[in-house]
DNA sequence: GTTAAAATGTAGTTTTGTTACACAAATACT
DNA sequence: AGTATTTGTGTAACAAAACTACATTTTAAC
């Protein structure tokens, strides 16, 4: 059950008459429903008060408060509304929340389906691993230039790359103890592919942060595969890159924790070097 | 409103000794509470049930079922348990789910905080510029890039750039019809501020993503200020970045919509130019 | 130690939601 | 077509939950 309101829309033609009364007076104003009276919505939908009840249970509540409760839930969900897709006529308050909402409904999914215990074996390798690359392309290429701003704090030698003829010599000479890091959206870069393929046969460690049942995530040892819808942006890419960033601050988030206590001055002195950089804070 | 729960405990040392035993049930857990009725909450709490009506409407709730459903929305909302912050002892399944939550929960805060005016007014002024650099150092430096990566679309010459000394002889050189987008969490980065300060003498359109108040958003002409909560990750810089993609993403949106409907194939175009480079799907 | 104020609880009232049952409509079957 | 059966809907009684007014206790102040 993902979203209350959209699964209520999509049952609307299989309703009987006065459950579809019930749902057009909840879907015309969700967020009245939830303040008012199983007695005051069954007159404004001009059906009995067991009706509405009947129509809640219909929807997996245990009864009108129940259903409230799920109701108020669905609707900060953040999807909104139905459809959070941009509108060419949308204003700037319009598209704004829109935008913001479509990267955190995707984080919140990935959220309840990332598994841990394959985050806990990534952070394994990255914490023995003697070299560490992270390889991207196109807007992965931020992502890899960000995650190598963040893994060089672990005193283990990083780099990322852009370049895949680097990318592919980078593959070739490295072996055991060498982690390549693969991010891509869609794993189907041919060049990718072929250069974390190259890494594996030489013995190295080969990550993969990709999509699910891809090309990419079949050739890697490890594979985060991640379900991010990406129709919402059909013209710029945009959650799948804010997703992975996220794995990776998760990622980081494990080495430190397995660096343990003693490891924190050290952060703490990276941190505290930038100090000189910046105005005082008054 | 921004949490219940955060507003719950950080009220908790005012609060009366019956309301505090409310208090600690409701912590203790909030989902449950949702689901119960204000009977079998004042049996647990062990107090009586005007005692747990009056805690409902001293955190401005209209009574007990009010209060519920208010709570069972900050429940919702991102921020699942009171304290996202990680944990020294934290195992991958505790972890994961709390940095995605730290990420959701800024979001969510500037999605509500951000002025849809204000960010029509940047997309003018990026539509109306001639040539458009995007600054940032360190961990901006990345974000920097993305945004060149996905502004490069709009047939505006688009460059990023991480070096101090780079930025500052552009800044120097740039003038009217120039726009510098200036990426700083702190805006307090010394250099960055000077760069601002001389593209605006030259006469520049200086547009800042950065911290309320801050010497760099004072500097600049338009600045979009974001209050993100930086505490949770106190070694590794996280929240504020995402949230400065996301920012961009929606100005990205925002010049695309501008452009209107016929530059949407020239945006296809672009997309459809990397098929060559990929597996074809399935 | 007395008094006032604040906090908490008790008991009764009102509101709200649910259940059991009866009636009506629709469908299926002879 | 008429009857039986199922399905849907409403009425009314019931049960539960929440609220209010008031009494009692506790705390703090003088």
């Amino acid at each position: 059950m993902e979203n209350l309101l959209a699964t209520i829309s999509t049952a609307l033609p299989n309703l009987n008459k006065s459950e579809k009364k019930v749902a057009a007076v909840i879907l015309d104003d969700p967020e009245a429903s939830t303040q008012s009276s199983i007695a005051t919505l069954a007159a404004k939908a001009k059906v009995s008060e067991p009706s509405v009840n009947r129509f809640c249970k219909r929807f997996g509540a245990g009864g009108f408060p129940d259903f409230k409760l799920k109701l108020a839930k669905s609707l900060v969900s953040g999807v909104r509304y139905v459809s959070s897709a941009v509108e060419l006529e949308d204003s700037s308050d319009e598209f704004t929340p829109k935008i913001f909402n479509n990267s955190i409904h995707a984080l919140s999914l990935v959220r309840d389906s990332i598994n841990p215990a394959l985050v806990a074996r990534v952070v394994d390798q990255l914490v023995q691993a003697r070299r560490i690359y992270f390889f991207g392309l196109g807007t992965s290429a931020a992502v890899a230039t960000d995650a190598e701003y963040k893994f060089f704090r672990f005193n283990t030698p990083v780099s990322s790359h852009h370049d895949p003829l680097m990318q592919r010599m980078l593959a070739s000479a490295g072996g055991v103890g060498d982690l390549f890091f693969c991010i891509s959206h869609t794993g189907r870069t041919k060049t990718l592919i072929e250069t974390a393929q190259l890494a594996r046969e030489n013995g190295a460690t080969v990550v993969g942060l990709t999509a699910p049942n891809s090309a990419l995530s079949q050739t890697c040892q490890w594979a985060l595969e991640l379900d991010v819808p990406e129709d919402t942006d059909e013209y710029l890419p945009m959650t799948s890159r804010i997703v992975h960033l996220v794995v990776l601050d998760v990622l980081a988030t494990g080495v430190t924790l397995r660096k343990g206590e003693e490891f924190l001055p050290h952060l703490a002195r990276i941190k505290n070097s930038l100090k000189p950089t910046r105005l005082s804070q008054d």
